[in-house]
RNA sequence: GGAGAAUUGGCAGAGUGGUCGAAUGCGGCGGUCUUGAAAACCGUUGUACCGCGAGGUACCGGGGGUUCGAAUCCCUCAUUCUCCGCCA
């Protein structure tokens, strides 16, 4: 969340701002400084009448080692009403802060100044399209008939042990997820970010941090018995790993790389897009996350795109990227990149990563803060994640532009990994 | 799952009702000494909030309670360790 400081000190522009996300915070802010301006008045008060208290305390103490009973007995009346109304002005105050912390949930990040404005996805600028993109083929067959003819991926068998959209790999179908995980990884281990496995599940305070929860509550399956959550992203874990951390400004970028699998319960996306791969209640990804100093985070942001462009330059498939508009970046983003790849036989760009700033949006809901060398203030650190990338649309691109005749073609930055050069 | 013990500052560890935001040691930072380094010695060393400032408030795993006063007593939850059970 944006810290409250900031909205008081740049209440207008940071209005201005949310207007490019389509989000009217005028209203709100407005409650917000009304709500904290009684905060700090009820502080000052409490505060006076702790002090008096504790001094109060401390008196009765001395009096009552001193052997005199009768004054310190005196002085304890005095306490009474000092405490009850100590007791009024804490509940108030933990309601008022209660509602600014409500509210300021409620407002989105600002965008970056770069943020075109736009409603929908289909105001994203194109910023980049490979010069590889193919044009669509009707001859083709989409990867769901591929992969029932190579037997590499069996959906009904997937609904017959989970449900809808937990599909089973089979054979070199596996072996290719198998494939990119390892490749995905290696590669990511080559730029510097550092592996790790982290949870699968994770608590509620992690799920806050991130900002999934409150609002995107019911995206996450959610087990009851315990408490906890499939992620939906490793971003979750991982970035949690820095939850309430204090880093030193010398260990920036700080660089982290995970491979999990992701869930998703999709509700309300049924019937658009579905079909196949396309979208799914679990897949694969592999995540990288980057803890930045606010002066470099931006250009960070351009090498992890960087990075993630040459993976698919790698993998050779058609792809374009995208500067999304206010209307489609997240609630919690300040900028977002977004890699499509071309889909031959579906016609159609399908989105395989997202990569972006949340400048210190993040950073303030984690409790993640840094300390600049010799100088005592903390200040919020800057958090950046990108897919590198998503396992199922790759897949699928994959299929339906390398099928031929005589089977579908392996880009060779895999092969090693697979241990096969065609499907047949 | 059962029984017991524990949870204190970056780490180790003292503190069982007041003078405790907290001894001491280690580590970190600054300095003296040294050609330089080490050693030794001296100083310093948590976070957040309120306040122009002086200063004040809160935090000893989380939450609640008792008390004029809680790191210390009580309740509750979580976590860790030991033993037993189960087990990849």
């Amino acid at each position: 969340m944006l810290t409250l400081n900031y909205i008081r000190e740049n209440k207008d522009l940071v209005i201005k701002k949310l207007n490019i996300k389509n989000f009217d915070a005028s209203e709100l802010i407005n409650r917000l400084i009304e709500l904290d301006n009684n905060r700090k008045e009820n502080i000052k008060e409490v505060e006076l009448k702790k002090a008096e208290m504790n001094s109060l305390s401390k008196q009765i103490g001395l009096l009552f080692r001193e052997g005199k009973q009768a004054e310190a007995n005196q002085a304890k009346e005095k306490t009474g009403t000092l405490k009850e109304e100590i007791k009024k002005y804490d509940e108030q105050l933990s309601q008022i802060e209660t509602e600014i912390n409500t509210i300021l949930t409620q407002i989105p990040n600002t965008p970056h100044d770069s943020v075109p404005a736009g409603k929908s996805e289909d105001d994203n600028q194109i910023e980049f399209t490979s010069t590889n993109q193919i044009d669509a083929d009707s001859s083709r067959l989409p990867h769901w008939e591929l992969a029932k003819k190579y037997d590499l991926i069996d959906f009904e068998l997937g609904v017959k042990i989970a449900g809808a959209g937990f599909p089973v790999y089979k054979g070199k179908g596996a072996k290719l997820q198998r494939a990119l995980i390892n490749f995905f990884l290696d590669e990511a281990d080559n730029a510097g970010y550092k592996e790790v496995q982290p949870p699968i599940v994770v608590n509620e305070a992690s799920g806050f941090g991130t900002g999934q929860l409150p609002d995107k509550e019911g995206q996450m399956y959610h087990v009851g018995e315990d408490n906890l959550y499939l992620i939906p992203t490793a971003e979750v874990p991982v970035t949690n790993i820095f939850r309430d951390v204090i880093v030193n400004a010398e260990d920036f970028p700080i660089k982290t790389t995970a491979y999990t699998p992701c869930f998703r319960r999709e509700a309300g996306s049924y019937g658009k897009d579905v079909r196949g791969l396309n979208r799914l209640h679990q897949f694969d990804k592999v995540e990288i996350v980057t803890i930045e100093h606010p002066d470099k985070s931006y250009q960070t942001l351009e090498t992890m795109v960087k990075h993630v462009e040459s993976l698919l330059i790698k993998l050779e498939l058609p792809y374009r990227k995208l500067r999304l508009c206010g209307g489609d970046v997240s609630f919690t983003s300040a900028l977002t990149f977004d890699f499509e790849v071309f889909s031959m036989a579906q016609d159609k760009w399908l989105e395989v990563s997202s990569i972006s700033n949340f400048e210190s949006y993040q950073a303030n809901r984690l409790k993640l803060r840094f300390k600049e060398k010799g100088e005592k203030k903390t200040q919020l650190a800057h958090t950046l994640n990108g897919s590198a990338l998503a396992l199922p649309r790759i897949m699928a691109a994959l299929l339906e532009n390398n099928q031929t005749d005589d089977g579908i073609i392996i880009p060779e930055a895999i092969r090693r990994y697979c241990g096969f050069d065609i499907i047949k």
